[in-house]
DNA sequence: CCATAAATGTCGATT
DNA sequence: AATCGACGTTTATGG
């Protein structure tokens, strides 16, 4: 008689677990995907999550679950191990069925200091609120995040004539971004108290058709130094 | 005399190379970015791409160089390893300095026969094709994929007015969908066979504020019922 | 925990 | 090369 016994393990891990292995993958979840066998980089880190990588995609993986998720190993009989690796908070399944596996190590990689970043957009609307004449002569900040019913205006300004001025930040300047703009506009533009108001679209790089279409729209263009204006900021540190 | 010399090599990978190891990072680029030293794991793929991740994070590695790119090995007379990535379109560069390497091994994967997916929207917008009656009562469809200038409109109909009807169809409502929604209504109300044509805003899941804008546009929002939808589908097939 | 906007978004198709 | 739209987007942030 054939022995039919089925082991289940529920897997815990600490660290990283890395597995190359001749694997089979199946996902059904938000969509339903497939990977014939062949043989892919499995990597299970402690968060739980799990992804399945070739070896050309850039970071991004074939297949992957992200955390928080379980991961069971279930061995058949026939040696057949098929690891099944479901969502917490929904149905989503990913199944990987492993021919056979040619590395399996795991490492425990301690604490991570964490990512520092510079440069991002929020740099930017900080600086910029700090320095509104960058964006224009003689403009004052209002309020930065000024709200409206579809979300906050990045800077409400005033011009020297005392005309209200909505700016919208971006890193890179594109067609979005002036929709968004325009957006504000139309609401802002319905408050007598602020009518009118103009808008000024501050970007690192403002794309052509991004331009044009702001100009189309009356709305003026900015692109702004990034380094240059860390520098400003720097100065105004400086003892002089 | 203290030997500087210093040894520079070009890597190439064939396959997927693994290293583990107590490393610094810089990147310069878009934006810059610092890692402290602590321990890693520095993914390096045949296609020059390299990836460096935490045991947390789930796909997303804490920094990364997509290609094209080359990657070239720094090593000192101390002994301390640099690896600089440069992307080969920009200047963009990530500089790993490697302390202590804890594990280091390479792996052909060998070809990788390709991903198969079915995606949800694609799906979603057959279904609701085919079942006009589910967006609105009384809608019948004119043509699927209905063509403008800028794009086709997801589904066109006539309510039992005879009123033209356009459809947008997504997995989640966004403002964006919308704004997309809103370019179509404004190509297809120019054309006097059509006009007047009103929208109609169809996802699984409509966001506040998409709705909001939607509404303040005069654009009616359906959510629709993706697996109920199904459902009334499979029902569509029994023989009776 | 939900909602929203940013992201070194990535990725693919199309112009 | 630039643009557009989708993504199983993921991630961070504010209410």
């Amino acid at each position: 008689m054939a022995c039919r016994e089925v082991c289940h393990a529920r897997v815990a891990c600490v660290g990283v677990r890395l597995v190359i292995a001749r694997c089979q993958v199946d996902y059904a979840g938000r969509l339903s995907a497939h990977l014939p066998v062949a043989t892919r980089l499995i990597m299970v880190k402690a968060d739980g999550s799990v992804s399945i990588h070739s070896d050309d995609r850039a970071y991004k993986p074939l297949n992957w679950m992200t955390p928080p998720c379980t991961l069971s190993e279930t061995t058949g009989a026939d040696g057949g191990v098929v690891w099944t690796v479901s969502a917490v908070k929904s149905d989503d399944t990913l199944r990987i069925t492993i021919e056979e596996v040619l590395l399996d190590v795991r490492h425990d990689l301690g604490p991570e200091p964490g990512l520092v970043k510079d440069g991002v957009e929020r740099r930017l609307q900080q600086l910029l609120a700090e320095h509104p004449s960058a964006i224009g002569a003689g403009l004052s900040l209002v309020r930065r995040e000024y709200p409206t019913a579809i979300g906050p205006v990045d800077l409400l300004c005033r011009d020297p004539d005392g005309t209200s001025v909505a700016v919208e930040i971006k890193r890179r300047g594109d067609i979005d971004g002036v929709e968004q703009l325009t957006r504000y506009l139309e609401l802002l533009n319905r408050d007598p108290l602020l009518a009118p108001v103009r808008g000024i679209f501050a970007a690192q790089e403002i794309r052509p058709q991004a331009r044009t279409l702001a100009v189309d729209r009356g709305i003026a263009c900015v692109t702004v130094d990034y380094e240059a204006l860390r520098g400003t900021d720097d100065s105004s540190l400086r003892l002089f």
